[in-house]
RNA sequence: GCGCAGAUGGCGGAGUGGUCAAUCGCAUCAGACUGUAAAUCUGACGCCUUCGGGCUUCGCAGGUUCGAAUCCUGCUCUGCGCACCA
């Protein structure tokens, strides 16, 4: 018994650990037995939480299995600052309605993961909303411009004669105000939030507090090997459909399937060292990365929808048929009245998913569109429609037609 | 405040009176090959098109000219230098 709760301590600082800080301190609570307070500051900044970011909240979801106490900061505050450590350019400000809109996805996303009642969730304007100038020129005191600068991303851009704000600079004080406020024992954030970290803990000393301990969470890259990035459509989001998380988890680099195992599924890191040697050795590391796609999305979503995302996926791809729950394409009727019948160009289009009629009509002509397993070249081609047709648009998505 | 430089398509970056919807690279999209991987090859990549062409773009507003992304004036924004620093 004491032995598993020591071996889920060493898990607990080391799997997806970048750095912890301070290790010997934090470890001799921990095994100590003590009741810590751990936080976690989320921004509502966008309205998606994606597989890499919740490595930190499974790393918060295993404090909670030990017990311990997690206080998540909804950074409703804060998020309107910005916080500058993922960004190379100046952040804008979010207006108050941003923050609010993109906060009401948040709770219930991690909830996913954690066990939300037992956590005490604050908001950061409860106390910083308070602060007056002399309190906040007092904690600007704390950090000189040089230590302010010699985080990377403001010394580029410093380099590159950049703006950087005050404002930004602001963000860490700010931050680490917030764990003055909570009395925070530890906190986690992602590797690039170590200068953050750190600030609270040189932010709580300052207030008389013991500086907490901090844990940076390794990042994880894009499907693609770039960093991942919403923008860059390399992310899967924990609230994707399973078909969807299926799907783009089939899209990984090989390079990073022993990676995403450990970083975003709870497989044993002895079955991962049995991949990697697989890997090595046979040739197709599709089914591996099968493997991998049907962890992530049961992690999400169950057992149940892996496994139906998994046969939809060899359906469609491996044996080139179609699945039965293809999402709808709606026709509308009128249109054949009028026309007698609907342009390949009118079905692309009613699918939503074009940016322009131009767009649509290059993709057709350049072979992009099927429909009942007839490609379509011509985008002004009449094609008749009885509904239930299945109709592939481009590389990856799929409609079945309803009338 | 003064002086200098710059602002071009998702990004980088050409172009300095007509041949510019704007070289090129990246990103993106489609096709071939595949394992919805990578690499490679082909094509597309402002909007609309009856495929002839039409329409709106090069920070913003005016002006010169037959004609402007390119010249002139004003404005806005950004960077650099100087000044200010009780």
């Amino acid at each position: 018994m004491m032995e598993n709760k020591n071996g889920q301590i060493e898990t607990l600082l080391s799997r997806n650990i970048e750095d912890v800080i301070d290790r010997a301190h934090l470890q001799k609570r921990l095994i100590g037995g003590e009741k810590l307070r751990v936080k976690f500051g989320i921004d509502p900044t966008g309205a998606n939480i994606h597989i890499g970011r919740a490595v930190a909240l499974w790393k918060l979801r295993e404090f909670q299995e030990l017990g311990h106490k997690i206080v998540l900061i909804i950074g409703d505050f804060t998020a309107q600052i910005g916080d500058p450590s993922d960004k190379l350019k100046k952040r804008p400000f979010l207006s108050r309605a941003d923050v609010k809109e993109n906060l009401k996805n948040y709770l219930p996303q991690i909830g996913k993961i954690l066990d939300i009642k037992k956590a005490e969730v604050r908001y950061n304007s409860e106390w910083l909303a308070k602060l007056d100038l002399r309190e906040i020129s007092e904690l600007a005191d704390i950090f000189s411009f040089q230590q302010i600068l010699e985080r990377r991303n403001f010394s580029e851009r410093w380099e590159k004669h950049e703006e950087i704000s005050y404002r930004e600079g602001m963000y860490p004080l700010m931050q680490g105000y917030d764990s003055v406020a909570v009395k925070a024992d530890v906190e986690i954030g992602g590797a690039d939030q170590l200068f953050n970290l750190l600030a609270g803990r040189k932010v709580q000393e300052r207030y008389g507090q013991k500086p907490q301990d901090i844990m940076t969470t390794a990042m994880v890259v894009g499907l693609d090997g770039r960093k991942m990035s919403t923008s860059w459509g390399n992310v899967i989001n924990i609230e994707d459909e399973p078909d969807n998380q299926f799907g783009k988890a089939m899209t990984l680099r090989d390079e990073l399937i022993p990676e995403y195992f450990e970083k975003t599924t709870d497989a044993s890191m002895e079955d991962i060292r049995k991949f990697e040697k697989k890997l090595k050795s046979s040739g197709n590391p599709k089914e591996l990365k099968e493997l991998l796609a049907f962890a992530i999305v049961k992690r999400y979503h169950g057992a149940g929808a892996a496994q139906a995302a998994r046969e939809n996926f060899e359906k469609l791809f491996s044996r080139k048929e179609m699945p039965d729950n293809l999402p709808e394409l709606k026709l509308k009727t009128d249109g054949i009245l009028k026309t007698g019948g609907f342009s390949a160009l009118d079905i692309v289009l009613a699918a939503g998913i074009m940016k322009s009629r131009s767009e649509a009509r290059r993709l057709i002509e350049q072979g992009g569109f099927e429909i009942a397993e007839k490609v379509v070249k011509n985008a002004a081609e009449m094609v008749r429609v009885r509904g239930g047709e299945a109709v592939k648009i481009g590389k990856k998505r799929f409609f079945r037609i309803r009338i």
